[in-house]
DNA sequence: CTGAAAGCGCTTACAG
DNA sequence: CTGAAAGCGCTTACAG
């Protein structure tokens, strides 16, 4: 591999120079300029990223982060996945700093003005959607610091550098197809959502509708709101299945899923008749629902790696100047059954 | 971040001698030895990965790489892993050599040869599983060249530092459960698998068998060998239907999946009666295959992630010293449907 | 057993 | 517009 040393003496001028041409720093001259690039192009440069990560000790860099403060097993592993790639990023001496607060615009702006007053580069966040946030953010990309939302994103606010998370519409019309696929095209759904206004939770719902539009066998006879919280969760659950027992398909949305499971084991326990239920995310609690046959399919999106990948867009933002292709990077779709849950 | 040469001057000693007690080089007095882990520890110092990674290019690191040789769709996937991380490795300064040998350890051998006469520091390989390469191996591995199997291992040859890829075993099971749940626990199987004596298809199959001995209502009818080749594939699925129309789930372990595909539809065509079919991996006609329902499901292994983790491991070896906790790294058992398959 | 020096490839700050 | 020097944190080769 050819490096800026070498390249400088075929072209005679300054290591210097060779590093103005190549990334774009201006004050050099159009005809030397020319040549070195030439004299690149022929030689395939390539940077030695090591050289460059070494560098950047000596530049301070800052990243903040603004995490969600909650005892909640789903949000414990988004931030695991946000801590390790911090920690990794410390080691080459940047310094990053990772605030919680609760879910609300108020607490976020709180810890985003904190970030700022400490000069941070770059920002990471799970944003809330509501739109004095997005003014906030606003107002921090006209510092040019970069924004990267991880796990769910702003509504129409596409200025940020990078959304990195789940395609909610597409993981709900995976989940339509897992049903349509486990009852033969004929159901009675009942679905069970967290919060009606959450954008994510609409999104699932959302592509569940469309794909199911295509089965006139498979009806969605009733949706409650379980406000993401088990009791509740639990008492929805139940208030649907007795109002509607001909129901024999549940569709867990998002939390919430223990308590909505109980009532459906109480109800299969009463009628004698089979649910066949789909959930989403892997927690403690989903897991063990999995394998003991309750749940049969829970759909799972990675979120430790979300927190990496969240932070190491923004390091390669940063550090080697590069821009995601397209403001989106999805992750994985992954279905999980009993035999593969412990995979 | 604390660095060598910080805890160099705490411990009143040379940087020279901070880097001999850190990678255990010895020739440091006992005493003085002591004195700098004990800094080492209450410092928490971690390398900076940028110093060592740039530090290497000193060693002229060479890996050597014998791939499959083969215009299989699959094959291509992993050969990409290999071929996008050895482009990544090669920018540090390492030397990635990629020799591509067909499948028979013969062909293997001698390009292992061949990368030993050029002095390689490490070694990757999807090795076949006769008898005569795993001699060949041990004889690399006497001369401290750590070896990594991508994709099939060897049988009962666990010295090698880590083998990368799919758990066949369960992905056998996972595939019984997936039939297990599509057919509502009732159906009349057809197996037909690559080769009898490939250790990942007879492992799969035995996930399989184990999972749906659970099962009274599953039986498996038959089970025909297709060498991998979709004219055979075709044939032997054809008169398997034919003998066994009783047949309504076929479950495809290996190649030839576009000839089994077409045999299956043609058979129900000719009786009017549903088949649930679920197979390996989405190279391109298989992914068709899915997206037109012919195909429930299809398990895949991220191809082009073993290529890289492989890689990436030996590198991590090499440079940080680092060796995988158990060697075996699992990659993802991917389930994916008509609506995740494009994801 | 120990240390001084040079080197890996890059960036930064400064002098002209 | 250009270059010389110093620095990032690590390893290597050599002198004593």
């Amino acid at each position: 591999m050819v490096t800026q040393s070498q390249i400088a003496k075929i072209a005679g001028v300054s290591r210097a120079t060779v590093e103005r041409v190549i990334n774009n720093r201006g004050d050099v001259n159009e005809k030397t300029r020319q040549r070195v690039l030439k004299i690149i192009e022929e030689m395939d440069y390539k940077p030695n990223p090591a050289g460059k990560t070494l560098a950047i000790k000596q530049r301070n860099l800052k990243i903040g982060c603004v995490i969600i403060k909650a005892d909640n097993p789903f949000y414990e592993e988004l931030n695991k996945g946000i801590r390790e790639a911090a920690e990794e990023y410390k080691t080459y001496g940047i310094d990053v700093i990772i605030e919680s607060a609760v879910f609300t615009a108020k607490a976020q702006t709180e810890k985003i003005n904190e970030l700022l007053e400490m000069g941070v580069n770059g920002l990471l966040i799970q944003p809330t959607i509501e739109p004095e946030l997005a003014d906030v953010l606003r107002r921090v990309e006209a510092q040019n610091i970069p924004i990267v939302t991880v796990n769910t994103d702003l509504p129409n606010y596409n200025s940020r550098l990078c959304y990195v998370g789940n395609d909610f519409y597409l993981c709900g019309k995976t989940a339509a197809n897992l049903m349509q696929m486990l009852t033969r095209s004929t159901c009675r759904i009942g679905i069970v959502t967290g919060f009606f206004n959450a954008k994510s939770h609409s999104d699932r719902i959302c592509g569940f509708r469309d794909f199911i539009a295509d089965y006139p066998g498979m009806e969605i006879v009733d949706t409650r709101e379980n406000q993401d919280d088990e009791m509740e969760s639990y008492y929805v659950t139940r208030t649907m299945l007795e109002a509607h027992p001909e129901i024999d398909a549940v569709f867990l949305v998002a939390g919430g899923v223990k308590g909505a499971c109980q009532a459906i084991r109480q109800q299969k326990e009463k009628t004698g008749r089979m649910i066949s239920v789909i959930s989403f995310d892997d927690v403690p609690t989903t897991k063990e629902l999995v394998r003991d046959g309750t749940i049969l399919a829970t759909i799972c999106q990675q979120p430790v790696r979300q927190g990496r990948m969240a932070l190491s867009i923004l390091f390669d933002y940063l550090v080697e100047g590069k821009t995601p292709e397209n403001g989106r990077m999805y992750t994985d779709i992954q279905i999980k059954l009993r035999t593969n849950i412990d995979a």
